[in-house]
RNA sequence: GCCGGGGUGGUGAAAUUGGUAGACGCGCUGGACUCAAAAUCCAGUGGGAGCAAUCCCUUGCGGGUUCGAGUCCCGCCCCCGGCACCA
C-alpha cells in the first residue's frame, strides 16, 4: 500500500501503513502508555505471562494473548484508572542456552537480540506496554533479588502449629529452650531435646535445621533429563519426558536443592476457592496437589514397625497380605533365605525399569513373596508380606495393606498369586461372596467380618475406625498429598546462581544479603556435563571463595531453574528500578494483587503453582499483604494454523503478525484476532477472516470520508430517536462485553451499528437524521473502536471528524444513557401451545390484560385457536403471550 | 478409570433469570457499476414441501420436568484438555 494518494479523486481505500507510521510516534511522544500515577485514581494491574524470548519471534498465536490484554488496558485507561501494563523477559533458561551453544555465542547476546525482536513485534501490533518498566530476569539487578528471596526461604521454616513460615532464628531459639517437644514435627524428622541440640556442632545444627528450612539441600531420587543434561522438577516431567526436550527422563540419586512447597499444600488447595480462575486450571492444581484423607496404621514385622497409609481404614479387617515397594528399606531384612534369590532378581529388575516403562507397560501385576509376615493390629492376624512395583516408594509410606475384596489392584494381585480374598464391606441388604467376584467391590457399604464394628454403616465407618485406632494406639488419622517438594537446582550455566557456599567446618553457609548478587561468571565455555555436575564447577575463580572470617569454601555450582525467576517477577514491575529491596513495599501494596493475568494453560501446575507458593511465603514473612497474586486468570485459546495444526517452525505453517500487518494492517489484525471466536476457545486461522475485519474497517473509514460531502434529507424525530437508541445500545453492549472478555460480540455490536449507519444512507444521502446527529454517531463509533483499532480511530477522530490535537484515547470512555434506550413500542410474540404463531407491536407500557386481549384478538392465531378450548393464557410482559389450547 | 471443558447452518460462531434459535463475520447465489476483472454497493442464504400465502422439521442421542427447553433434571454417545497402579 503506498502513501501517495490520488490527488484528483477521493481515495477509495485508506492507507493503513501511512496511519501507523503517523500515529505511533505521536502516542510515544504523548506518553500514552506510561503507567498512570495519579494517587486519586483507582488502579488496574493487567499482566501477560512473562514471555521467554526465542529466535522464532512472535506468531499471530501470541497476539491472541497480547491484543486482548492491550484492549483491556486501553479501556481501563479511558475509564480513568491508573493502569500498570508492563512486560519483561524471562531470559534465563535452557532454550537460550542451548541455542547459544549451537550458534557458538553467548546466551546474554542472544536474549538481547531475541527480546529486541519481540519488542519490535509488540510495538508493531500496538501492544501498549510501559517500556520504562521493562525487566530482564538474567540481569544482575534482577537476579540479585531472586537470590535474596532464595535466602529468605533458606532462612525460613514452616511452623505447623501456626500454619505459617517464620524466621529460622525463632526455631533455633525454641530448640535451645525446649527442643522439639512443643513442635508439630513431621514424621520423618527426628525429635530432639534441648540438651541434644546444645551438644551439636554448628555443622550438625545446620544439617538438622535443613529438615525445616523452606529451601534445603537433600539427596533424593530425581528426574534426570539426558538431553538437557540436568535434573528437572516433577512439574516439568510430562508423560515421563522432559517438558521441553521430550527426552525420557532417568532416575538418578543426587544432592539437590528443593523448596518445601509441600508445607503449603493445604493452603494452596484451600485458597483456590477464593480466586477467579478457569475451572480447568483449578482442577489441575487440585489434582496435582492430590489430597487424600485416611489413616496411618502400624503393622509389626521382624524388621520393625511397618507403617502403612490407607484411605479405607474401614477395610482393615479385610487385609489378607501386605505389599512393599521394591525399594522399601525393610525389604532386605524381611527377605528370608529361601526367598532371597527371587527377591533380589525382582528388585534388580524393578530398578532397571524407568518410571516410564514401569507405568507404560501393561498393568499386569507382578510381585514376589518375601517369606515374612506382618501382624495386623486390628485382629492379630499374621499376613504375608510381598513386594511389587505397583506400590510406589514416593507416595505414602511405600507400603500398603492389601484388601483384595475392596481394591481392584489388590484383587488382581490376589487372583494372580492365589492369595485369600475376604469380604468386609457389603452393600446394605446384600451379600457378597469371594468366589463370585470378577472384580473388587470398592464402594462404601456396611462393615462385616470386622469384629465389634460389624453393622457400622458407610457414613460412619471411616471416622469411627480412625477414632478407635487413635484410642488404642494402633494408628491415627492422616492427610496425604501427592505433590512433592519443588526441585530447583539445575546443572546448567544459564541461570541464577544459588547463593550458598559449602565449607568443611560449618557445612553450607548462606551468602550474606549485602554480598549479593553472586554474579554468574562470563565465560566462553559453559557446555553441560554428563556427570550431573554443573559447568560452573569447572570455573575455579567462581568456585573457590574465602569467607570473611578466612574460612575457605566452595560455591554451590548449581543454578536455579527459571521458574524461580518467574515466581516473583510480577512484584518487580511495581518498582522495577528499586535497588534496596526486591520491591518497594508501598508500590506493591498499591498495585498488587494483579487484577487480570493472561497466558496459556500450559503453566497450570508450574509457574501458576510456584508463584502462589512464593506469594504465601512472602505473606507469612510480612513482605506482602495478600496471599494470592493473581485475582483473575484467563487462558487464551490456542490458535491453530490454516492446516488445523499447531503453528511450528518445523511444519512451516507459522503466521507472523508482521506478514499479516503488511498486507491488511495492524488494526485489521487486531480486529480479526478479537473477532475470530470466544477468547478462551481454540480457533483456526482463516485468511478470509482478516479480509472481513479489513472490510469492516474500510467501510467505517469510507463513511467518515464521505462526511464532508454527504447531504441530509427528511429528518424525522422518530428516526432520530431510533438512531440515538442504537448509539446508546451499542455503548452499553461494547462496555459490558469488554468487561466480560467477550471481544467477539463487542465487535459484532460495532458491526451492527455500522450496518445501521449504512441503512441510513442512500448513496451519498443520509435519510432521516440531521448532520449533527450523524456526526455524533460517527464520533461514538470512533471512540468505541479506539481501544480495538487505535490507528484508524485516531485518524478518523483527529483528521476526519476535525478534532486535531485531541488524542481520542485520552477522552473518557462513553457512558450510555438509559433514557435514550427507552422505546415506545415493542414486539411481542404470540405462541399457541408454545409454538410461534404471530407477532404484535404494542406500546411498551401496555398492561397484561390488554396485551392478553390483543393477542387473543389477533387474526394470525385464529386458525390455531378456532374450535378449541382455551385452557390457559400465559403473559410474559414485554416478551410474549402463550395461548394454551386443548 | 478419575477430574475439567465441550457438541448449535456449508463455515467461525451468537443467544441475561427457561421466553421469536442461528445475531455478527466468512463463504456462496443473484443484481448494479466496469470493455473486463478486482474492489465496492444492493438483495438473498438452516433443512424440507409448495406457484404462493403458508406449513413441517431442526441446537450429539433417548427420556423427563414445564404453558414453553440450546438453556433445567435423568440415562447414554462422541470430541478436546489434564491426571493416572497415588493405596
Amino acid at each position: 500500500m503506498s502513501s501517495q494518494a490520488d490527488q484528483s479523486a477521493p481515495a477509495s481505500r485508506y492507507d493503513f501503513a501511512a496511519l501507523e507510521a503517523k500515529w505511533r510516534p505521536y502516542w510515544d511522544e504523548l506518553g500514552l502508555y506510561r503507567t498512570g500515577n495519579d494517587p486519586a485514581k483507582p488502579k488496574k494491574y493487567i499482566l501477560d505471562f512473562f514471555p521467554y524470548p526465542s529466535g522464532e519471534g512472535l506468531s499471530v498465536g501470541h497476539c491472541r494473548n497480547y491484543v486482548p490484554t492491550d484492549v483491556i488496558s486501553r479501556y481501563y485507561r479511558m475509564r480513568n484508572f491508573n493502569v500498570l501494563h508492563p512486560i519483561g523477559w524471562d531470559a534465563f533458561g535452557l532454550p537460550a542456552e542451548n541455542a547459544a551453544i549451537k550458534l557458538k555465542t553467548n546466551p546474554a547476546k542472544l536474549i538481547a537480540k531475541y527480546s529486541a525482536n519481540y519488542k519490535r513485534q509488540m510495538n508493531l501490533i500496538a501492544a501498549s506496554y510501559d517500556w520504562d518498566r521493562e525487566i530482564n530476569s538474567s540481569s544482575p539487578e534482577y537476579y540479585r533479588w531472586t537470590q535474596w528471596i532464595f535466602l529468605l526461604l533458606y532462612h525460613s521454616w514452616y511452623d505447623r502449629r501456626r500454619d505459617q513460615a517464620r524466621p529460622i532464628t525463632e526455631l533455633e531459639a525454641e530448640l535451645e529452650r525446649s527442643g522439639t517437644q512443643e513442635l508439630k514435627l513431621p514424621a520423618e524428622v527426628p525429635a530432639l531435646t534441648s540438651t541434644q541440640w546444645r551438644a551439636m556442632s554448628l555443622a550438625e545444627r545446620r544439617r538438622y535445621l535443613s529438615n525445616f528450612r523452606l529451601a534445603y539441600r537433600a539427596a533424593s531420587a530425581v528426574n534426570w533429563d539426558p538431553v538437557e543434561k540436568t535434573v528437572l522438577a516433577n512439574e516439568e516431567v510430562i508423560d515421563g519426558r522432559g517438558w521441553r526436550s521430550g527426552a525420557l527422563v532417568e532416575r538418578k540419586t543426587l544432592q539437590q536443592w528443593f523448596f518445601r512447597i509441600t508445607a503449603y499444600a493445604e493452603r494452596l488447595l484451600a485458597d483456590l476457592d477464593t480466586i477467579d480462575w478457569p475451572e480447568s486450571i483449578k482442577a489441575m492444581q487440585r489434582n496435582w496437589i492430590g489430597r487424600s484423607e485416611g489413616a496411618e496404621v502400624t503393622f509389626k514385622t521382624t524388621a520393625g514397625d511397618l507403617v502403612i497409609f490407607t484411605t479405607r481404614p474401614d477395610t482393615l479387617w479385610g487385609a489378607t497380605f501386605m505389599v512393599l515397594a521394591p525399594e522399601h528399606p525393610f525389604v532386605p531384612q524381611l527377605t528370608t533365605a529361601a526367598q532371597r534369590s527371587h527377591v533380589a532378581a525382582y528388585v534388580a529388575a524393578a530398578k532397571e525399569k524407568s518410571e516410564q516403562t514401569r507405568t507404560a507397560e501393561t498393568r499386569d501385576k507382578t510381585g514376589v513373596f518375601t517369606g515374612s509376615y506382618a501382624l495386623n493390629p486390628v485382629n492379630q492376624e499374621q499376613i504375608p508380606i510381598w513386594i511389587a512395583d505397583y506400590v510406589l516408594l514416593e507416595y505414602g509410606t511405600g507400603a500398603i495393606m492389601a484388601v483384595p475384596a475392596h481394591d481392584q489392584r489388590d484383587f488382581e494381585f490376589a487372583r494372580k498369586f492365589d492369595l485369600p480374598i475376604r469380604i468386609v464391606i457389603e452393600p446394605p441388604g446384600q451379600t457378597l461372596r469371594p468366589e463370585d467376584m470378577t472384580e473388587a467391590w470398592p464402594h462404601e457399604g456396611v462393615m462385616v467380618n470386622s469384629a465389634h464394628f460389624d453393622g457400622t454403616p458407610a457414613s460412619e465407618a471411616v471416622s469411627k475406625v480412625i477414632a478407635w485406632l487413635e484410642q488404642t494406639g494402633k494408628g491415627s488419622g492422616r492427610v496425604l498429598y501427592k505433590m512433592r517438594d519443588w526441585l530447583i537446582s539445575r546443572q546448567r550455566y544459564w541461570g541464577t546462581p544459588i547463593p550458598i557456599v559449602h565449607t568443611e567446618a560449618f557445612g553450607e553457609v548462606p551468602v550474606a544479603p549485602e554480598n549479593l548478587p553472586v554474579l554468574l561468571p562470563e565465560v566462553p565455555n559453559y557446555e553441560p556435563t554428563e556427570t550431573g555436575e554443573s559447568p560452573l564447577a569447572a570455573i575455579d575463580s567462581f568456585v573457590n571463595v574465602t569467607l570473611p572470617d578466612g574460612t575457605p569454601g566452595r560455591r554451590e555450582t548449581d543454578t536455579m531453574g527459571t521458574f524461580a525467576c518467574s515466581s516473583w517477577y510480577f512484584l518487580r514491575f511495581a518498582s522495577p528500578r528499586e535497588d534496596q529491596a526486591p520491591f518497594d513495599r508501598q508500590a506493591v501494596n498499591y498495585w498488587l494483587p494483579i487484577d487480570l493475568y493472561v497466558g496459556g494453560a500450559e503453566h497450570a501446575v508450574m509457574h501458576l503453582l510456584y508463584s502462589r507458593f512464593w506469594t504465601k511465603v512472602l505473606y507469612d514473612r510480612g513482605l506482602v499483604p495478600f496471599v494470592e497474586p493473581f485475582k483473575k486468570l484467563r487462558n487464551q485459546g490456542m490458535l491453530l494454523s490454516y492446516d488445523n495444526q499447531k503453528m511450528s517452525k518445523s511444519r512451516g505453517n507459522v503466521i507472523t503478525p508482521d506478514a499479516v500487518a503488511a498486507v491488511h494492517g495492524v488494526d485489521a489484525l487486531r480486529v480479526y484476532i478479537l473477532f475470530m471466536g470466544p477468547f478462551e476457545a481454540e480457533t483456526k486461522w482463516e485468511e478470509a477472516g482478516v479480509k472481513g475485519a479489513s472490510r469492516f474497517l474500510q467501510r467505517f473509514w469510507a463513511l467518515a470520508r464521505d462526511l464532508a460531502t454527504a447531504t441530509f434529507v427528511e429528518p424525522s424525530g422518530e428516526r432520530e430517536r431510533e438512531f440515538r437508541r442504537m448509539l446508546h445500545a451499542t455503548i452499553k453492549r461494547v462496555t459490558h462485553d469488554l468487561e466480560d472478555f467477550a471481544f467477539n460480540t463487542a465487535i459484532a455490536a460495532l458491526m451492527e451499528l455500522l450496518n445501521f449507519f449504512y441503512d441510513c444512507r442512500r448513496g451519498q444521502t443520509v435519510v432521516g437524521v440531521t448532520a449533527g446527529l450523524w456526526r455524533e454517531g460517527l464520533e461514538v463509533f470512533t471512540r468505541l473502536l479506539s481501544p480495538i483499532a487505535p490507528f484508524l480511530a485516531e485518524e478518523v477522530w483527529q483528521e476526519m471528524l476535525g478534532h486535531r490535537g485531541e488524542c481520542v484515547q485520552r477522552l473518557p470512555w462513553l457512558e450510555y444513557d438509559e433514557a435514550a434506550l427507552a422505546v415506545a413500542e415493542i414486539n411481542v410474540v404470540i405462541q399457541v401451545n408454545g409454538k410461534l404463531r404471530g407477532q404484535l407491536t404494542v406500546p411498551v407500557a401496555i398492561d397484561e390484560e390488554r396485551l392478553k386481549q390483543a393477542a387473543l384478538a389477533s387474526t394470525q392465531i385464529k386458525k390455531f385457536v378456532e374450535g378449541k378450548a382455551i385452557k390457559k393464557v400465559i403473559v410474559v410482559p414485554r416478551k410474549l403471550v402463550n395461548i394454551v389450547v386443548g
